[in-house]
DNA sequence: GCAGTTTTGGACTTGACAGTCCATTTTCGG
DNA sequence: CCGAAAATGGACTGTCAAGTCCAAAACTGC
């Protein structure tokens, strides 16, 4: 890839973004190269000069992108676990946020594309899981310090087990509408955490 | 569709099955129907005299074994939570079935296929869910009328969470090949239901 | 303002795959 | 057996989308 004027990068940016709409609005599968020109206002000569691996680079970059947009999301709440209050206000984030996306998610459809073939998609996912973890982790140690959680309890298996619940929870959103299970999985998780049930609202 | 001929139905049953091992094998996105017809010794005109919404159609059935499979491969065990022993057997089930799976899911793959957009997919997800859910709720009852649960717990919304951990334990797996966190998930899980820590392996 | 590099337009190639059609063979009930 | 209904073979079509190519335009540094 040689050097990019600012036009150049500007005219990639456009694709990317560009690209990540269509496939959030119409799904991976309904998207085509095509269909992201015309948005895009770009020609074949463009996209393929800037992706030089066509639609597979393309959804990688995009599949890159949403995962930020994962974690961007939650902020500042995922960032400041550091008290009952703010793990609740956490949950509520997750829920909203979820709850907006609807029955898509870009995320796990550029994903189930690319299959378990690609080696960079399987790597996008995973550092995504790793720092969500981590993140939760983070929190679980924080209450740990402050004496709000057993310090016997390690960190790291329960965020790991609150984080398939969230996961699964959303899984199960995408199919049912329903974001019965991701609440009951956020709720129970940090209620085991030591939280009790839910205090002040 | 006209009556089916004994042969035609061995035919049909054909057909069904040798796409569901080609998506296993190979994804669903790099299935085609002469792929199957190749496998299965079949023509074009048999597919379609058999499945005539053609591949959407077949995909939706093969969804539909697949589904079932998910249920039967954890018998006997899941309709058996009886005892905390019991449990963990399953706990064990769900773990070396997906641990042997690998890094495929067929079910999830011909769901971001068929997309939020067809209704019939939607129906086949859901209703696994409700039938997974329901049966685990039930042993949650039974150790409840056992006096090993407390009956103060809502069974519906722990099995929920349960099965939202499950989902996203799969989940995780699928993209880093690790059952760590379906098995934190499961742990954890069952052990906040009352079964204190793992008991006799 | 010149030379070299980057950017752009868009026509063209290529391949693949879903779905159609019809003629032929097999099966089934009576 | 016999006629109707079902099953089968496989060639054919149409479409659509990814990727290639080259020549023209714009931009950059000097």
């Amino acid at each position: 890839m040689p050097a990019l004027t600012r036009k150049g990068a500007a005219t990639r940016e456009r694709i990317l973004q560009g690209a990540a709409a269509q496939i959030r609005e119409h799904g991976v599968v309904a998207t085509t190269l095509d269909d992201v020109l015309a948005r895009t206002t770009t020609s074949k000569s463009q996209l393929f000069h800037y992706f030089p691996g066509g639609r597979e680079e393309l959804l990688l970059a995009v599949a890159r992108l949403e995962a930020d947009r994962v974690l961007e999301d939650q902020q500042p709440q995922l960032g400041d676990l550091s008290s009952w209050p703010a793990w609740w206000r956490w949950r509520d984030r997750v829920i909203e946020r979820y709850r907006a996306q609807g029955t898509l998610c870009p995320l796990n459809a550029v994903m189930s594309q690319l299959g378990g073939v690609t080696p960079g998609a399987q790597a996008v996912v995973t550092e995504l899981m790793r720092s969500w973890q981590a993140e939760i982790a983070a929190g679980v140690r924080h209450m740990q310090q402050a004496g709000e959680i057993d310090r016997a309890l390690d960190a790291d298996r329960a965020a790991a087990a609150l984080l398939a619940g969230v996961q699964g929870g959303v899984l199960i959103q995408m199919s049912t509408g329903s974001t019965a299970h991701l609440e009951a999985a956020l709720d129970i998780g940090i209620a085991h955490l030591g939280a009790g049930d839910r205090g002040p609202a």
